[in-house]
DNA sequence: CCGCCATTTGTAATCGATTACATTTTGTTG
DNA sequence: CAACAAAATGTAATCGATTACAAATGGCGG
């Protein structure tokens, strides 16, 4: 618990080097005050000393945390990880410290992340869970934390943060375009949770599509998943009691496809060349699937590395109001590999 | 940056309960100490005014940071992010955040992560990573921060920090039997980075087994990797250049394992059929793998867990010397699925 | 009802920095 | 060289809690 006895402080480098305080504060904040010649004599007293600045003293005094609050739906999904990431990038060159919470623990509607704020521990947030309920964020208002919260990847409608997300709708009409251009008709779609904010926005894009080229409709076609690997498997079950079969699935994750894929296999239909799938987000082990995955990539380092940048110019006071309520759609890209294939 | 004017501090519920700003923090960590009456109108006026106590300046006064540094190698690897899961159970019940800092920015060597704890950002330390240098170590000696320190699932040999590891020999040991017991005599292994202690640890186990149960040996049977879908595809390519192929292959982990699977199937070797295949890890994919991998469990969430309860020990200075340097081995397990089979 | 000890509460110092404001030094100019 | 503005530095208040110590209160035996 206790940092130890020989902490040095800003008084003993004062003191080794014959000025104020405030002078080394300066210093060290903005040493374009000072002299070249006390600048010179302060750095060779932090340096002999070995002092470090105490942020918790520092936090208190400039009424600050020095960290943000990634809020994750589930740390133990790979998917957030390479986000993380590249937020990580981001915050790291601007000397803000990152704390991660899983919102699996702290359920929608406790707005127990508010705690973060409301404990000065945090300067900002972003927010990975589109989960969370409107009213969460009526705290965040209230508190007036609303210029410090950034969504990525998901979001709440309503809430009118900034936020960077891929482009969903796009991603799953290049996913249907795809499997049409290798001649299936009947494709299915297993989507994610029900209330997901995603989950919506890849069904239209797919449901779009499948309109503007004339595709068949079926309603049993339209799978309930929840992004997970039992999902995919619980798909699987469900389309191989169908008795009439689409030739393609497009899955909302590739997680999902993982799991549609390992069941079909495990029950004697093999993809691609009994049906084929497409899945969604590119994470790293899609490419070494047995088949390779064919999937819409999101630039996920990016995604995060932008939404940091976000939040940071949020936190510099620098935003920009217009452009925030505009998200940042970042482009996504079909990936051909081997999980999708001409019918036969 | 600001956290905003409106902030409650503790002397406004002072003033609000008529009592002093002595009692209402006594209210809140020792309630014991006061009269019922006083507790009720200091709680009540603490509801009234909505305040919350500001983290900053009482961990200025307690000089503690009330947060701990996890310290993983790649938090773009799935492998950790269920580990740090488990960790996030356990000190989110004390209250402690967790920063989260990837080592591959700070390269081995540069103690930079030393920083967290000179600037008192954290009060302790996990460390994932047993890529870090010995010299890292010795100055978080200097600086009296040895006993902040503990180590999960990797370590550093010759420093004598607790830790929590699988136990990585027995688990070599498992894969090579069973692999032994399906028929397989010619059994190749792919390594972690060379550097790492647990490419060591599950080499030796390797080794020794296929000793004991009296294999041939070929030195270009074990195949340096790093644990990465890459090098595992590597492998593969080496060893379908072999003259004289292994008929199994016991992988250092899953990723390595997928990796392989991937490259061998898009060459035409089957797997199981032509060559069996066993992975180290058990990561929730391996499950849906095609095939599903042969692995060895490591029970993750409860490796982050103890690490955790560790920690908190250290912190609570409740270490027992004896018991904190002999490092917590959990007990690995075999799971067996479809990726390693009989010898045809 | 007094005196003494235990319990409860209050006062004020403290944690270690930043910064408004005051003061000193330096530099410029007539 | 005096006068004054600008630059450099110092003094002390401040951020918001905790806690050592002091003071007040209450309980109880005699």
């Amino acid at each position: 618990m206790d940092l130890g006895p020989k902490t040095v402080r800003i008084s003993d480098v004062a003191k080794a080097a014959g000025v104020s305080t405030a002078t080394v504060s300066r210093a060290i904040s903005n040493p374009e005050l000072l002299t070249e010649g006390t600048r010179d004599v302060v750095f060779e007293a932090i340096r002999s000393t070995g002092y470090r600045v105490n942020k918790a003293a520092r936090n208190l005094r400039k009424r600050q945390a020095g960290a943000v609050l990634i809020l994750v739906p589930n740390l133990g999904n790979p998917f957030f990880s390479q986000i993380i990431a590249g937020m990580s990038e981001a915050f790291a060159e601007r000397d803000y410290s990152i704390l991660v919470a899983d919102t699996t623990r702290n359920r929608p509607g406790d707005g127990k992340f508010m705690d973060y704020f409301l404990d000065s521990r945090v300067d900002g947030m972003i927010c990975l869970d589109g989960g969370l309920t409107f009213q969460d964020f009526s705290q965040v208002e209230a508190n007036g934390m609303a210029d410090r919260v950034v969504f990525a990847c998901e979001w709440v409608t309503g809430v009118p943060f900034p936020s960077v997300r891929s482009d969903n709708v796009e991603g799953a009409r290049l996913a249907v375009r795809h499997l049409y251009d290798l001649g299936h008709r009947k494709i299915a779609h297993i989507t994610g949770p029900q209330d997901n904010i995603l989950t919506g926005a890849r069904r239209q894009g797919m449901v779009e599509e499948r309109a503007r080229l004339d595709l068949p409709v079926r309603d049993e076609w339209i799978i309930r998943g929840d992004f997970s690997l039992e999902s995919g498997r619980e798909a699987a079950k469900t389309i191989l009691q169908m008795e009439n079969r689409p030739t393609a699935v497009f899955c909302a994750s590739d997680q999902v496809a993982f799991g549609l894929i390992s069941y079909l296999t495990a029950n004697g239909v093999r993809v691609p060349e009994d049906m084929s799938v497409v899945g969604f987000d590119d994470i790293e082990l899609s490419e070494c699937f047995v088949p390779a995955l064919t999937t819409i990539r999101q630039d996920r380092p990016a995604l995060g590395f932008k939404a940091a940048s976000l939040l940071l110019d949020c936190l510099d006071g620098n935003t920009r109001p217009e452009q925030s309520i505009e998200p940042v759609v970042l482009d996504v890209e079909l990936v051909v590999r081997q999980s999708a294939t001409t019918i036969s």
